[in-house]
DNA sequence: TTAAATAGCTGGAACGTTCCAACTATTTTG
DNA sequence: CAAAATAGTTGGAACGTTCCAGCTATTTAA
């Protein structure tokens, strides 16, 4: 092995910090010079850049960005995002791309979960303000109020919303176009001939749940279909809701033909339910689900569902924030993101033609 | 609506920055001891604390990391921790439970990935390095040599390595037994009586397909089953790559009747891909998985899996980082995280017996 | 030819904390 | 009772940047 091992190596005790000012002697300019350079200031000459950026690379020089941020008056190259899980898939994707997109704008993301509780919300709120992030880019936790985002706002952070919204609240927000997209989704499962169909997930403490719920009841009342309140399961939304659902709805009433899933997790759940139970999606049930992960053209038979870009919801956040971030006097925008049904298999053959 | 609105309150301005200082003069103390009482010192009087407290929230204080920062030595309420990926199933685990103990200890972390990118980790500990974190936490991207490694133990940030590690070097590291794993997996296949059994999955530049792959190849060879080179499918992993896996071993040799697979994420590609040649999961092939993703039992038939704790690698990891926080000369330790075999429908009834 | 403008660079003050040494009461010890 | 220890508090010097006003040559304008 010809790596030298850490313990092999006890001088870490990091020698000494190279500072600006060391980078400057080196050289044999100013310190006010070399942070010119790093700031890429077109008032220093290309041979002095030239100079000093050499100087940096021999002294190993590493940038410090706290006692720069400390002088700074804004600070517009850190923002806060925070997503309602870590882990669940939608959430993956937007942290993804919001990487993504950050990074190529030089600016570093704090990407944190309020799993959401407001208490943890609030609580890596303040730690965002207390490492001076620029604005936040929020998913807000059921709970979270109208008074209580104008409080953040007002301590001078700017603020805007992703996926959900705060209700009666009027700040910026990123919203899927959850109506128009259950809407599209219901009706197509009316043309196809079913009936009996239900609407499965979600939290009603929620805005999204109530606006694809509404899209849902538009398309059943204008085809004139009943929907029983069983027909609704609010259990949130995750892959074993998803089952309870299925089997809860279909206690209620086996006749059901078709369900509208709050979310492609959901409908998976749905769709391990019916090969338990012996169903056949697509023929037995149609079911279709929200949001289109990339496993659900993956899915057999591969799922239905409503598109929403994930890498819309996490450029035009970033666009938003930083619009406000210049501009925090400006008023709130609220930006709806279009869906798409994607229409697959798992909402199987028409049935009346 | 009883919020004001942002648009309507143009003094967002900031008035001014609330400071120790502000605190200090409005309760009457001196801003060291504002500063004792925000570290908890034991050297300040209940009565003194408790008007400070009280001063604190008067004034609408709010604590500044990074001025606290610049001034301190060591810095270890700040972490970094990058994966492989922000939108993977199981560093979605690893980065939820990360949060959930990193909060417990009041440390903050940094999340990010390298997106399996040795540049883009290069650029992102670069920025670690500039926010002065206390160390890092990571899953190294392909191409990670040991003496990069080195370079940032050397600069003075300790480092973990996490469900990986470096070919040959010998830093601290946490990684899953993964030999263990795959074949005790593998002989719980053969003792079914199975004995052309397929490899799915995995990347040959990263340490822990080699070890998957040792634990398959240890049981077969134990059994003296024959394994062809086209039975090894070492094809990334997702579940993409999943169904063309399945597709391209069963095109070689249509009697193989068990897979073993790199990841779950592998194994639900494979379910699918059945589910479209009409191949029974748990009667026709047995299917085992690695990782025990939540959703693994819930998926039809569930998935008999390798179990390996995401909690204990987040947990695990922030204890052993802290440490080295605590003794840079340390020797580096290198845990393993056990696993275990979580038998389910999908490997099927026993053919022998 | 002189005054004005500009390009390039500079030192010092500021940012908001923490750390340190020192200071004052008060309490304990011999 | 004096000396020593302790509890509680304090002002000032850092930390490593950025910003600002000013400085020196050089170039441009009149």
């Amino acid at each position: 092995m010809s790596s030298v091992n850490a313990w092999n190596v006890p001088n870490m005790i990091e020698p000494k910090r190279v500072t600006l000012h060391d980078v400057a002697k080196h050289v044999g300019v100013s310190k006010s010079t070399v942070s010119l350079v790093l700031q890429n200031s077109s008032s220093v000459s290309d041979t002095t850049r030239e100079r000093v950026l050499r100087g940096i690379d021999e002294t190993g020089y590493v940038y410090n960005r706290k006692a720069a941020a400390l002088r700074q008056t804004t600070s517009n190259d850190l923002i806060g995002v925070m997503v309602n899980g870590l882990n669940t898939p939608y959430s993956g994707e937007i942290l993804n791309h919001c990487e993504k997109v950050a990074l190529q704008r030089g600016i570093v993301p704090m990407f944190s979960s309020n799993a959401d509780q407001f208490a943890q919300q609030e609580n890596l709120v303040q730690i965002y303000m207390e490492y001076k992030v620029g604005g936040i880019i929020l998913c807000p936790a059921p709970q979270t109020s109208a008074s209580w985002l104008d409080k953040i706002w007002r301590s001078g952070f700017p603020l805007v919303q992703i996926m959900r919204e705060v209700p009666f609240s009027q700040f910026p927000a990123i919203v899927a176009d959850n109506r128009a997209g259950t809407y599209a989704a219901t009706l197509h499962l009316i043309q196809l001939g079913h009936q009996k169909i239900a609407f499965l997930g979600g939290r009603e403490d929620i805005s999204d749940y109530h606006e694809r719920l509404a899209g849902f009841m538009d398309a059943m009342n204008e085809a004139g279909l009943r929907v029983p309140t069983p027909y609704i399961q609010p259990i949130a939304q995750s892959r074993q809701a998803g089952r309870q659902a299925l089997k809860a709805v279909l206690d209620y009433d086996s006749g059901i033909s078709a369900v509208v899933c709050f979310s492609d997790v959901m409908a998976y759940g749905v769709l391990s339910e019916s090969r338990e139970l012996g169903i056949k999606v697509g023929s037995d049930l149609a079911v279709v689900g929200f949001d289109d992960l990339a496993d659900s053209r993956l899915t057999y038979p591969a799922l239905t569902t409503v598109q929403v870009e994930a890498s819309a919801f996490a450029s035009q956040a970033i666009d938003l924030l930083q619009f406000y971030m210049k501009n925090p006097q400006a008023k709130p925008e609220r930006l709806i993101v279009p869906v798409s049904l994607m229409v697959r298999e798992s909402c199987g053959a028409p049935k009346t033609l």
